[in-house]
RNA sequence: GCCGAAGUGGCGGAAUGGCAGACGCGGCGGUCUCAAACACCGCUGAGGGCAACCUCGUAUGGGUUCGAAUCCCAUCUUCGGCACCA
């Protein structure tokens, strides 16, 4: 058929047709998703595979922007494509509801933190049905209510009963908004807040803290979890193992002190011992005040209350420069009876390893520096090969360490390796009670309290006959109370509320008072998920037999940026949970995936406060949810994310009306292209149904792989092809045919966790065409591909000379080797290339995907 | 400083040992229209040539290979994490 063929009066006028109209589609199926409950899923139903899909609940800040729905929407995709794979999918979402936000607007608005928060989540939900999604919204679960906090306090009380959760004092980290925090809360060298930024001070208080150190060794055991290699290394890095020894010095005796007093070290080389030629308490060490010669009290006191205060003020720098002063007491070192001086200095933590260094100047950069500074011997006692045996004792370079290196200036261990003298001198040590192979870890114990009224009431009452006493359990919750006054102060207003305050003791019924400070907010996002499978249980957190029939979770989506928080905090109550015999599992996510963050045009990270907050709603207006949902997939990588730029949503909005034409109009003429409704030149009939077919049912299998691997960017440029491909065919003899039919019945399958809407709309409109009684697409199953239509009569292969391409030739599928190679050295382009040469080799790789002839280069 | 990820057209990106730049944006030209919008069609890495084509080209320099964006070594840059961890 040509173009005189077609007579002109078949050409379409475009407005004949109806129009892609998301806005009138989206919210009618929506709608009628919802009276269906298509997304009710029954957790009881184990006659499918079940599939628990998670997505980082969010925060009700009060709305939704760009990023959430770029967390959200390919999560609802994956959703639903599992779905078409006839699983049992569960997708539930909720509300961490309890933060400091809340009581910040409460303080500067005067209105309750709880109506704050439930009329953000309100227009929080409203915002989350516009997507589309899938959420089973029965599951819903909000933090801030008392039938979830009661299990926080719950949970607290079963971990101090077992001894995981206990009371300490000490300097810790408190921010003047949110309280004390965490160690992992406190972030970058300037040690700011991690949410709302304010510079971290040191205070000494009493803390409720959860004993995650216990699981140290197996939090890095990462086995049989498909987790991001980065999130792994950030946590191993984290958690900070460090494997030494622990070696015993002790005080020589002095004219205040008696001596004999027992100073432990950790150190990663015990193989330096012959090298340390002081030694370094920290400020905070214990023993600092008794070993103090009294002539230098005054000076060491001031330096220790000087660190006190320093942390907030100039610990800016790691080289900063290195400041201390002598106790005037010696110690003595266990492998010599060598004495060496006492210090304290600020560049020893309290808090890691036992507080106490040995300080050996010629292999550690530190305390190299120190010991310059105040000019301490520098000893140096491992060396390479060539400088083995001119080494001075006072050598005074800082040598690092290398792999062959041995010992020299330490005595019977002269000539060993250093990792083997190390081994020896930590066993000779051993023989004599003076120390011990030992492991140290970055990580802290979880400081839970917060001085705050929005989170969960820590469940204990103090008495002061009776000391601390845990709350009963038939007393939970220790509610909240909801009326709040703050009186314009940030201080917890619970502090001042006597009906809460006040409290009988439950031991002797005496006068006592409760606990004001509440628990940290990633209590509540350390176990929602389990929650999740049990919102209408009453009487116990969760229901333990679907916990056990639905979770680890198959696969968690949420954004990096809680690598060492939630990620971590969410591992280690796992297996605290498991330890009290709560669960019967170690590791809460099987799959974690962490999307990439979208920032503002700025490139910044979006925020309020910036200003560059994208806001959907006006989006979805224009182009509605699929086209939004699609550009957000379409943009790179899911796990990249990038810039806000919008100018490329016009591109996929167009893909979405050509697809809706295709379906609705495939005999339509295109009045701006001449060549319109006529098959390409060289193209008949037959041909172009079967090259429809083809790329059908190439599409299927690209499109299917790219799902299974979330590459929706490459998956839907592949739908896109396939979309040209039938739009160039539309209007021409093929349009309507059974291959025409089925590509566009596979393209609407393929979209359909992605743009759920319109495919369902299209969907309908297919069925209504065929007199087929109505039925969702999102409960059809997702095609086979068909292989046999894929293979080809005739294939192209590139032909190289040196690996150079130089021509393409058109060869049967199933040419044989010889007959390929033949082809390509009797091909007229090769041979004007190897003009005259003879190949001396003829590579064909791939099983003939290509074929390379390697020649002898002239000149 | 240490750890991790990444550098490809004007832009987002594709290709992870075999035809670089799929798909999309932007740009240029055209069709449709009284016109505009919408839509559709064609071209679009750089340089050379009337042309068929040729040369160069994936941060930089080297290497491995018949063949490298892809693997190895070194360097530079950007982004993320850590912050004196003995």
């Amino acid at each position: 058929m040509t173009a005189q063929d077609i007579p002109q009066t078949d050409r379409t006028d475009r407005n004949r047709v109806e129009r892609y109209d998301p806005t009138g589609i989206e919210p009618r199926w929506q709608q009628r998703w919802d009276e269906l409950g298509l997304y009710r899923t029954d957790l009881h139903d184990t006659s499918r595979r079940k599939f628990y899909l998670l997505t980082m609940y969010p925060y009700p800040s009060g709305d939704i922007h760009i990023g959430h729905w770029y967390i959200k929407t390919p999560t609802d995709a994956i959703a639903r494509f599992h779905r078409m794979h006839g699983e049992n999918v569960f997708l539930p979402i909720g509300f961490d509801a309890f933060g400091l936000p809340a009581e910040n607007a409460a303080i500067k608005k005067n209105i309750n933190p709880r109506d704050w928060t439930m009329g953000n989540i309100d227009n929080m939900r409203r915002q989350l049905r516009m997507m589309g999604a899938t959420f089973d919204w029965d599951a819903e679960v909000v933090t801030a209510n008392p039938d979830y906090y009661r299990w926080n306090q719950w949970f607290f009380l079963q971990f101090l009963k077992a001894g995981l959760a206990y009371r300490a004092t000490s300097a810790v980290d408190w921010c003047p908004n949110d309280g004390t925090l965490a160690r992992e809360q406190v972030e970058g060298a300037d040690r700011h807040c991690w949410r709302c930024g304010a510079k971290v001070e040191k205070r000494d208080l009493a803390q409720w803290y959860l004993r995650v150190t216990n699981y140290a060794d197996e939090l890095l055991d990462f086995s049989g979890l498909d987790w991001p290699e980065a999130i792994k290394t950030q946590q191993t890095n984290w958690i900070g193992r460090s494997e030494g020894g622990e070696i015993v010095f002790e005080t020589a005796p002095s004219g205040f002190h008696p001596g004999g007093a027992e100073l432990r070290v950790f150190t990663t080389r015990p193989d330096t011992l012959f090298g340390a030629t002081f030694m370094v308490l920290a400020p905070e060490h214990p023993l600092v005040a008794e070993l103090t010669a009294p002539d230098r009290f005054k000076e060491v006191n001031a330096y220790v209350a000087q660190a006190a205060n320093r942390t907030e003020i100039d610990r800016l720098s790691t080289d900063r420069e290195k400041t201390g002063v002598a106790l005037g007491t010696d110690a003595i070192n266990p492998i010599n009876d060598e004495r060496i001086p006492i210090f304290v200095a600020d560049y020893v933590l309290g808090g890691y390893g036992t507080g106490a260094i040995m300080a050996v100047p010629a292999h550690d950069e530190r305390d190299y520096a120190f010991a310059n500074k105040y000019g301490l011997p520098i000893r140096r006692v491992v060396a390479g090969e060539a400088a083995r045996d001119e080494v001075g004792e006072l050598d005074s370079a800082y040598i690092a360490h290398s792999a062959n290196d041995r010992l020299v200036n330490s005595g019977p261990y002269r000539g060993l390796p250093a990792d083997e003298g190390g081994k020896a001198i930590i066993t000779a040590l051993e023989a004599i009670g003076k120390g011990k192979p030992s492991v140290t870890f970055r990580l802290r114990d979880w400081l839970i309290s917060r001085q705050r009224y929005w989170g969960t009431p820590i469940p204990v009452i103090y008495c002061e006959r009776d000391g601390i006493v845990p709350v009963p359990d038939e007393d939970l919750p220790v509610r909240l109370p909801d009326t709040v006054d703050y009186r314009g102060s940030g201080e917890n207003p619970l502090n001042r509320d006597e009906a809460f305050l006040s409290v009988e003791c439950p031991v002797c019924g005496g006068p006592a008072r409760r606990e004001t400070d509440t628990m940290d907010t990633f209590i509540d996002s350390s176990w929602y998920w389990y929650r999740y499978l049990s919102p209408e249980k009453a009487g116990a957190p969760i229901d333990r037999e679907l916990v056990e029939s639905w979770t680890p979770v198959d696969q968690y989506t949420g954004g990096s940026e809680h690598a060492v928080m939630h990620l971590l905090y969410a591992r280690e109550f796992t297996k605290m949970m498991r330890d009290v015999g709560l669960i019967d599992q170690d590791e809460p996510f099987k799959r974690l995936f962490n999307q990439g963050q979208i920032l503002g045009l700025d490139g910044e990270r979006m925020s309020k406060s910036r200003g560059n907050v994208v806001d959907p709603d006006d989006l979805v207006a224009r182009y509605g949810a699929d086209t939004v949902r699609l550009f957000l997939m379409f943009m790179g990588p899911w796990d990249q994310g990038g810039p806000w730029s919008p100018t490329g949503i016009g591109g996929v909005h167009r893909f979405l009306n050509r697809l809706w034409t295709i379906a609705v109009d495939p005999h339509g003429r295109e009045p701006g292209d001449p060549e319109s409704g006529t098959l390409p030149a060289g193209v008949d009939e037959a041909a172009a149904r079967l090259q429809i077919r083809q790329a059908a049912h190439r599409t299927l299998k690209g499109v299917t792989a790219d799902y299974e691997v979330f590459h929706f960017n490459t998956m839907i440029a592949k739908l896109m092809e396939l979309a040209n491909l039938l739009m160039r065919f539309r209007g021409s003899v093929v349009a309507g045919s059974a291959e025409w039919d089925e590509a566009v019945r596979l393209s609407l399958l393929m979209l359909a966790p992605a743009a759920p809407h319109i495919t369902e709309e299209l969907w309908s409109r297919r069925l209504a065409a065929g007199g087929k009684e109505w039925s969702s697409i999102h409960t059809e199953t997702w095609p086979a591909v068909d292989e046999s239509t894929i293979v080809e009569a005739t294939r192209e292969v590139p032909v190289q000379v040196n690996g150079k391409l130089r021509d393409r030739l058109v060869v049967p599928a199933d040419i044989d080797p010889a007959a390929l190679e033949a082809a390509a050295l009797a091909s007229e382009r090769i041979r004007t290339v190897l003009a005259g040469r003879a190949p001396l080799k003829v590579i064909r790789a791939g099983g003939g995907r290509l074929v390379n002839i390697v020649v002898r280069d002239e000149g």
